[in-house]
Order: C-alpha cells, then sequence, then structure tokens
DNA sequence: CGCCCACTTGAAGCAGCTCAATTGAAGTGG
DNA sequence: CCACTTCAATTGAGCTGCTTCAAGTGGGCG
C-alpha cells in the first residue's frame, strides 16, 4: 500500500488530475482508495454495477466484453497514468471487465465522490473529458476499420495500437510487446478466429516482418507492418529494411 | 434566429445544461451562437478543425466518417437536445463529418468558450461526460456486435436503435422511419452491402415484418424484428402478432 | 411524359470460418 | 533430469455467408 506521500507523488503524473495544485492533489489523494489485484484477477466484472472510477498506476489491464454466446471482444488495455472506466455515472451495471494482465496497483474513487470532486476542481471534469473524447475518437475509427477493412490489415493496425498501448521492450535490437498476448487475444481484438490470425503471422513470418511464439510476438519491420496497414506499396514482399 | 429570451427556454430542456439556474442559463446563452442548414449541408466536416460543440435544436443530424478510398461508415442519428460532436478540445481535425437529413437548428459554443463554462459551471461538465460515457458504451456494443454477429442481425439491431435515436412516424397504425433512409445508408451502418441489406429487407418483407419502399421503412411487426436481433424462437417465421 | 435513381435479383467467386488432426513448447511432478 | 500433461499454435480441407458484378424494374420528380 501506499502513504500519502507517495500517493500524491503519484497523481501529480497522471493526465486526469493536470492542472491542479498540490494542496488540491492532496484533497483529491484523501478521498482515493488503493487496489492491488494479482495477475487474472478483475478490477471489475460485466454485469455488476459501475460504481467506481480507476486509475492504473502500475501493471496493465485488458478492458473485455462478451456476449451470452461466450464469443469474447477485446476493447483495449490500458497503460499506467490512464483512467477506466468512467462507463456510467449512475449506478448502472457495467458493460464489460478488467482483467489485469498482470499485478497491478490502481487508485479507486468512488462516483459521488469523483463527481463531487469534479464539481470542486472543474478541471478533472474537463480533464476527464479530454480522455473520454480520445477514447470515442479511437473506438469509431476501430468501428470504421472493421466495418470496411481485410483482416489482414485488421491485424497488422491491432499490432501498431499495440505498441502505443501496451508498451513494447527492446529484446536484442527489435520491438517485443510486453503483454502476454495468445493469437486468440489477437482475434478477439481484430474481429476474426484465431486460426486466421495464425495464418497471417505465419505468412508474416516467413517474410521476415515479425517474429512470434507461444503467446510472444516481436516485431522485426515496423516499416511493413506499416505498409501493410495502410496500403502502402511493398506490403506483403518482405524487400523492406528493418528500422533499428 | 432566435431571441435571447427563446433560447433561454430551449436550453432548458438540453440534458447537456441540466443542474443551472435561470441565471447560470443566461450567461450560458449569452455565449452561445445559432446555426441553421439546409438538408444535405453540413455542421461539419471531416478533416476541418475541431472548434466548436453543438447541441441540436430543431431537425436532424447524421454522423459519418469515411475512408480515403470512398467507403462511408454511418456512425449514428443525432436528435435535437443532443450534444455532437466533443471529439476534441485541443483543436485537433475532426475524425467525422455532421450533415443534416432536413433542415436542422444548433445552438453552437467555440471550444474554448465551452472549457470556460464548464470550469464556471461543472455540471455541464459532468453532464457532458455523462453523454460522452453512454455513447462510448454504446459505440462498443455495437463494436462487439459487428465482430461477432451475422448481417441480419445487425440489420435488425440498427432498426432497433433507429427508433431511438431517429424516431418513427405514427402513419395507419405502423411504425415508420422519420428519416430518408435508403439501403445504402443501412448498409453504412451495419458494415455490409446495399445488396445485402437489399436481400434481408425483401426477406423479411415477404414474412410481412416490415414494408418498405424508397427511402422509406415501416416496422409491421417490432416483436419479430426484436426476436431476430436477440437470437429468440420464432425469428424468420411471420407468425407473431404486430404489436401496437 | 420521360428520365433518374433507388431498389431488386441473379450468378459467380472468394475471404474467411469451421472442424479436425498434429506439432511443439512450457510447465509439473516424480 | 526426464516423462507426462497441458495448452497455444499450426496447417489442411471443405464449406458458406457475403461480396461483387451485371442486368433489370419501377416509383417519383422535374
Amino acid at each position: 500500500m501506499l502513504e500519502r506521500q507517495q500517493l500524491v507523488r503519484l497523481l501529480r503524473q497522471v493526465p486526469l488530475l493536470h492542472g491542479l495544485g498540490p494542496n488540491d492533489l492532496s484533497g483529491v489523494a484523501a478521498a482515493a482508495q488503493c487496489r492491488e489485484i494479482e495477475r487474472r484477477r478483475f478490477f471489475f466484472r460485466q454485469g455488476t454495477i459501475a460504481d467506481a472510477v480507476y486509475v492504473l498506476n502500475r501493471g496493465r489491464v485488458k478492458l473485455t466484453q462478451s456476449t451470452p454466446k461466450q464469443a469474447h471482444v477485446l476493447l483495449r488495455f490500458i497503460a499506467p497514468g490512464e483512467m477506466f472506466d468512467l462507463t456510467s455515472l449512475d449506478g448502472q451495471p457495467y458493460t464489460l471487465s478488467a482483467e489485469a494482465t498482470r499485478w497491478s496497483q490502481a487508485v479507486v474513487w468512488k462516483v459521488p465522490t469523483m463527481i463531487a470532486l469534479m464539481e470542486r476542481y472543474p478541471s478533472i471534469a474537463v480533464n476527464a473529458l479530454r480522455e473520454m473524447a480520445a477514447r470515442l475518437q479511437e473506438l469509431r475509427e476501430r468501428y470504421r476499420e472493421l466495418a470496411t477493412e481485410r483482416v489482414e490489415r485488421r491485424v497488422a493496425h491491432a499490432l501498431i495500437r499495440l505498441a502505443r498501448e501496451a508498451g513494447w521492450r527492446r529484446e536484442s535490437g527489435f520491438s517485443l510487446v510486453d503483454i502476454p498476448l495468445s493469437r486468440q487475444d489477437l482475434a478477439e481484438m481484430t474481429g476474426t478466429t484465431l486460426y486466421t490470425v495464425s495464418r497471417i503471422l505465419a505468412g508474416w513470418r516467413r517474410d521476415g516482418i515479425i517474429e512470434s511464439g507461444r503467446q510472444r510476438l516481436a516485431i522485426l519491420q515496423p516499416s511493413a507492418v506499416q505498409a501493410i496497414a495502410e496500403d502502402l506499396p511493398g506490403a506483403t514482399s518482405g524487400d523492406e529494411k528493418p528500422k533499428t
């Protein structure tokens, strides 16, 4: 757990609280709770009441939605500093679940508490709005993608997006996804099946664009992935130079 | 155009401004502008700078997104009272376009003006957040639908959604969509082609579930449409009684 | 009245899904 | 350290829902 001092220092980095002075931050911190969970456990589950707002401090969280018939959709990953999930301000049930992909720590405010804070410090509300607007915009783009693009391009986009959301580790000079990521996960991100993802990745591996193993994925030629995502020349041929 | 008095009376109905007193409303109204446009004209277009926030007063607006290759996606319709579109608070370009489907009137605030209003009247920001959260939630649901459901069910869902967003007119006892709605529009809403939509509607028409013509659509058996959307029994057989 | 444009319908092709069998890498326990 | 288990990943074969292309049809508006 965290001491107050430590918490305030943390919160200073959080985009949601930008523009607040030290005193304000201290007040906001006083209203917060802290929650830590293990890998594969949930901050909240689809169907339970949405009574809190989270800001991820350490770890990595994935947001998923599932249907009655056990079809799952992977909406996005949350990186440290990001807010999740302002689904409802009125005590409606969550329509998604938040699962830690490894040990994670989040700062939590009850919804009524957060609303009170926003009334008192309006810039929090404006920051939240900014974050929500960005989310909405990204999701709209993905929606368009899903409606108009072929699978291969969607998978390429998913990899590029993972670079931003999930982060990468440098390993022997290449980008390695910093998340345990199965074919199933990628399929659920792009609206396809794990078989199709496997075939696509196999093709890219043959072309030297990526390296991959069990829950592991490394991009050898970022520019080639970009080319596939954007319909540039040189998409399938492996004649691109690896960047880095 | 509108007088101040009239404008204030209007703004009292707007969810975005709920919780404000008469004086506050008057101040908010003073900072607003008013814009009226004809059918088929745009409040804003994809690519231009997002420097304003709109609240629709009268008419009907559709939000669309298009790709470089002229593929279009119809994101949603805006009904009077709704806010559109808080895409960006920072002067980024719009990633969508807002087109009037008939003569429309909207109240407009410049983005910096609206941010200042939110700082002054935090409940506006909270209301905006509420609206954004609802949008995000709905879009996530549609994203999941697009990723996991067949076309026929997506079209059924689109009709149900239109009932809420676009409104219906009662005509000889049946629900008629209150928007000029082509097969192409429905295709762009559901991520398919106008041909497939045409075939699906033809089937429903044979089963007596709908009536349809040129840019016209009437639902004869709402419960049958619901059944198709939700995978209930009695989906394709026309043995349901019309509600109403 | 005649043209335009939304809509319909058929036929062919294919991208991606489904099912099934196999491989192989990472634990696990003796 | 090796046998065993487990589970992600691969790959083939067949199928199908949907797209694509092309040719009509008919309602509505100028």
